[in-house]
DNA sequence: TATTATTCATATAAAAATTGTAGGAATATT
DNA sequence: AATATTCCTACAATTTTTATATGAATAATA
């Protein structure tokens, strides 16, 4: 399944902004585009979404930037890609047909549906807690790891 | 989760030549285009997909059309989307970050990975036979049903 | 108070993907 | 020979995604 650019940049900051959440300072957009290495401009769209999403909160002006709404146990993959990516569960594209209406309202049930719950189901066990943890493990190890 | 028009698109027409699948005839594009509301020429380029990916058979002049190549048990929803839909598993857009390996890597790992499995799961469960029996179901108990 | 560093809002442009059209070649049936 | 179909390829239109540009609002600081 495609997740966006959008998506994707939105994820990787959530992951930024968690790995420095303990000591509690802002952090500005440039600096997360720069460690990316992503357009700065673009991301600071980004953060638009996830600030509307209720992900991050900001503060203006000198020594502002943004910091996430809650502890990143409480945040889940499911919170950050749902507020920034339209196409991730998307209702009533109902233009397949009109004279087989059973076709139709089948696929949507048996499939479409079953689909959006279970990517619903995995992303919402998924917090940015989780995945900061294992990015610190892979850190560690790293000393240990070599490859084939 | 968007699955675009050409997915949907080859979804009902599998679903329509697995209703026919018993008596043996084939089918010919312009009838299913018809049926179902759908441009011909478009529905052509599906189909042609359909066949590269060995879902279904063709028979060429008049008479000809297609067939299902397998009995409906045997062909899967995943089968039928993945003959047609390029990003319904989409590997390697690793352009996230080249300075941050770990969160590329912890993304992948714990998400992405995660959805493609999880959607892989479901789809191949599901028969062109099991939407065929629930469309029939749906026809019968019309009857019974209102709406409130 | 002026300067600076930031978020915030909006418009637009560029690129890519999706959806659809057109025309005709190949082939099998009648 | 005529007809009905798949098959192939090129193109066009539309929509979505990605990115840039510009400047207003705001807060800190010198």
């Amino acid at each position: 399944m495609r997740i966006s650019a959008k998506g994707r940049y939105a994820l990787a900051a959530a992951i930024s902004l968690a790995e420095n959440y303990d000591n509690g300072e802002c952090i500005t957009v440039i600096s997360i585009s720069e460690k990316l290495g992503i357009s700065k401009i673009y991301l600071e769209q980004v953060f638009s979404l996830l600030k509307r999403g209720g992900i991050v909160i900001s503060e203006k002006g000198a020594q502002g930037g943004y910091q996430l709404a809650r502890i990143p146990r409480l945040i889940t993959v499911l919170d950050v890609l749902s507020a920034v990516e339209l196409a991730l569960f998307e209702q009533t594209e109902e233009t397949v047909n009109e004279k087989a209406p059973e076709i139709e309202s089948v696929m949507k049930a048996m499939v479409f549906d079953s689909i959006d719950s279970a990517v619903k189901d995995v992303l919402e066990q998924i917090t940015l807690e989780d995945l900061v943890n294992r990015a610190e493990e892979q850190k560690k190890n790293q000393g240990f790891m070599y490859f084939i």
